[in-house]
DNA sequence: TTACAGCCTTAGAGCGCTCCAACCAATAGA
DNA sequence: TCTATTGGTTGGAGCGCTCTAAGGCTGTAA
C-alpha cells in the first residue's frame, strides 16, 4: 500500500528527480531518450503524480471544487455535466461535495472543499448565508449557479424565470385560454421571478392573474387543486411552479374526474426527466442546464486566470417544451 | 487571494509554528492560555489548515473518495448520504467524482481521485474493467457498491435481487395471481439475479414463468406490453425489472383501455422517488440504499484502520413496498 | 543549593513535489 | 582557437504542514 514517488522513478530511470518532474509535466525540453526511459520506469512502478504535493509545491491548483446543495436532484447532475465538460477540456479536474440542503452540512462541505485549496469553486444553489460566501470569495474565485448575489466578487449563472413564466402564459393564451392560474413556489428559490413573470404576462394580455399559494412538491400541487375545486374557482389552465407540483396537480384533477388537457391544461417548469416520461408527457419550461454548467466553469476559469475581475451575471433564456398536457380549452382528452 | 499559513498565526499569537499545529490538532498538552491565544489569532486571520500539506506531512488522509458512475440517478445520492453519515461521524470527509457511465471518463475520474491520495475509495456501480479496480486496490482500500467482484482485496455491498424478485412474486401470488410475467432488464446490472429470482419463485409456486425481454426504460416497458397485447398473451400481473419500466408498462396498459390494478397488477423495482409520486403510487421493491452507503463506509474504514484484511461481501435484503398498482385479479380500478 | 520531575514549548528534518539558477556538453560564430 | 549560444540536465531551496527529540520552565524534594 505504499506508492512510489518521483525519487523512485528517477532512480530506476537513472536520471534526476527534476527531470522526472519535467517529463511528468510534459515539458518540451527533455530529450526523447530520457523521456521514454522515465515513462517506462514510471509505468513499471505504477507511478502517478501526487496531486497534493504538486499543488503545494507549485502554489497552483488544477482542481475546481463543486458544491451541490442536493445530490438527489437530477437538475444539478446536468449542471455538473456542463462544468465537467469545460473543466476537462481545459485540463482541470473537479471534485464534488454535497451540503444536503442543510446550512450546517453545507458549511462543513464548503470548509472541506476549501481545505483542498482548489483553483476555484462553483456553488450550485447554496443555502448558506451570503456572508459565508463572501468570506470564501476572499480566498478564491467563486461562481454561483441558481442563486443570485450582489457580491461584486462572485459571478452568477441563473435562468430567467420571468421569461420562462411568460413563455408558458403566452403558450396557453395562444391556445385560447383566458383563465390561467399559477400554483406558486412560495419561498422556494426562483419562485419569485416565476410568479412575477406570470403576473406580468397575464397583465400584458389583459387577463386577471390568479396566484394560488403552493410549494415545490407533488402533494402541494394536489392540495392546491383541491382547494380550487372546493372554491369552485377552477381555471381552464394551470401553470405550476415546477414539474413535481404539476404532476400532483394533474393527479388531483384526474381524481376529481377531470381530464387533462380536455378540461384543464397544465404546464410544469424545469423539464425534469419526470416530465419526459410518456406516462406523464408534461408540457413544461426547459432550462439549459448543461449550459449553466459550461458558463459557470468558463466564468470561473476566467477569474482563475485573472483575465477578469469584474463580476459577470449570466441570465439564460428558458424555452418551452410542448407535450400533451396542454391543448385548447375543450380539446382532446 | 493569499491564505494565511500556520507561520502567520504563530507570529501573531507570539508562539511557535509547532504549537499552532498542536492547537489545530486539538492536542491536550497545550496550556489554556496559549490555546486561546492561538485560536484568537487564527480567527482574526481567517486561517484554516491546509488539508493537503497536512496530509503530505502526516502521511495519512482523512478523506474518502467516492466515485459515482451516474450522478443523474438518485439511487446513488441516497447511497452517498449513507457514506457521508458514517464518514462524518468518524471524522472523515468525502470527495465525490463522477464517471458519467463511460469507462474512459470513469478511468480518468478514478485517476483524479487517486491523485488526492485518499484513505480509501468507494466505487458506486463502476463500469471500468475489473483489472483497473484490482490495480487501484493495490494502492488503497476499495469498496464496491452495486457491483460484485471476486477480488480478495476489495469489499462489496449489493442487494439480493433474487430475494427481491421473490418478494414481488410472493406478493402477487398471495393476491391470487397465477399468470405473472416478468419484463426483464436484459444486460442491465442486477437484471440477472432479478430474473433468476422470478423464475425460481414462480416454479416454487408451481407456476409457469413468462420472461419478456425488455430494458430499464419506460419506453421499453411500454413496448413489451404492446408485444404482449399483440400476442394476446397478457397476464394478470407484471413484475417489471425496475420502476421506469413499470411506469412505461402502466402507461401502455392504460393506452389500451386497461385499468391498473383492476385488469393487470404491476410491480416495479427500486422504489425510486418516481414510484412514491401519488400520480404513480407504484408497488415496488425497496433497497436499503442508505444502508448500502453506511456499510460501505464502515467496511472501508475497517480496512483503512487495518482492522481487517479479509474481504467482506454484504448482500442486503430488499423489502416490498405495497402501493396501489397491485390488487387481486379483477380488483379495484 | 542541587536534582528532578512534570509540563509546555520549540527547532529542525522531511513529506513529494516544483522551480530556479547553475551547470554541462555540443555546436555555432568570430 | 576561444567565446557565445543552445538544449538538456541537475542540485537545492522551499511550499505548509507534522512529528520527533530536545529543550525551558516551574515547583518540589533532598
Amino acid at each position: 500500500m505504499v506508492r512510489p514517488t518521483m525519487e523512485d522513478v528517477a532512480l530506476r530511470a537513472g536520471v534526476s528527480r527534476a527531470l522526472v518532474s519535467l517529463v511528468m509535466r510534459g515539458s518540451p525540453k527533455v530529450s526523447e531518450m530520457r523521456r521514454s526511459a522515465v515513462l517506462k520506469a514510471a509505468e513499471e512502478l505504477g507511478y502517478s503524480p501526487h496531486a497534493m504535493a504538486r499543488s503545494l509545491a507549485s502554489r497552483t491548483s488544477t482542481v475546481l471544487g463543486v458544491m451541490v446543495s442536493d445530490l438527489h436532484n437530477a437538475f444539478f447532475a446536468e449542471v455538473v455535466d456542463g462544468i465537467d465538460e469545460v473543466a476537462r477540456e481545459r485540463g482541470f479536474d473537479i471534485i464534488i461535495n454535497t451540503g444536503g440542503r442543510s446550512p450546517a452540512r453545507e458549511r462543513r462541505a464548503l470548509e472541506s472543499l476549501l481545505s483542498f485549496r482548489p483553483a476555484g469553486l462553483v456553488l450550485l444553489s447554496p443555502v448558506v448565508p451570503a456572508t459565508a460566501i463572501g468570506k470564501a470569495a476572499e480566498q478564491l474565485p467563486i461562481v454561483l449557479v441558481a442563486r443570485s448575489s450582489r457580491l461584486s466578487t462572485v459571478d452568477t449563472v441563473n435562468d430567467d424565470g420571468e421569461t420562462g413564466a411568460r413563455l408558458a402564459v403566452d403558450h396557453l393564451v395562444s391556445l385560447g385560454h383566458k383563465r390561467i392560474a399559477h400554483l406558486d413556489g412560495g419561498e422556494g428559490s426562483q419562485a419569485g421571478p416565476r410568479r412575477r413573470g406570470y403576473v406580468a404576462a397575464m397583465e400584458a394580455h389583459g387577463l386577471v392573474p390568479q396566484v394560488v399559494s403552493s410549494e415545490y412538491t407533488d402533494t402541494a400541487g394536489a392540495r392546491a387543486i383541491r382547494s380550487l375545486l372546493a372554491d369552485d374557482a377552477l381555471p381552464t389552465a394551470i401553470l405550476s411552479c415546477n414539474d413535481f407540483n404539476a404532476v400532483g396537480a394533474i393527479s388531483a384533477l384526474e381524481d376529481a374526474g377531470l381530464h387533462v388537457p380536455h378540461d384543464v391544461s397544465v404546464v410544469g417548469y424545469d423539464n425534469t426527466s419526470l416530465a419526459a416520461l410518456r406516462h406523464v408527457s408534461l408540457t413544461t419550461i426547459d432550462q439549459p442546464r448543461a449550459e449553466f454548467g459550461r458558463l459557470a466553469a468558463d466564468a470561473l476559469l476566467q477569474r482563475v486566470r485573472e483575465e477578469r475581475t469584474e463580476p459577470v451575471r449570466h441570465l439564460l433564456n428558458p424555452s418551452l417544451v410542448v407535450r400533451t398536457t396542454t391543448a385548447p380549452p375543450g380539446g382532446p382528452r
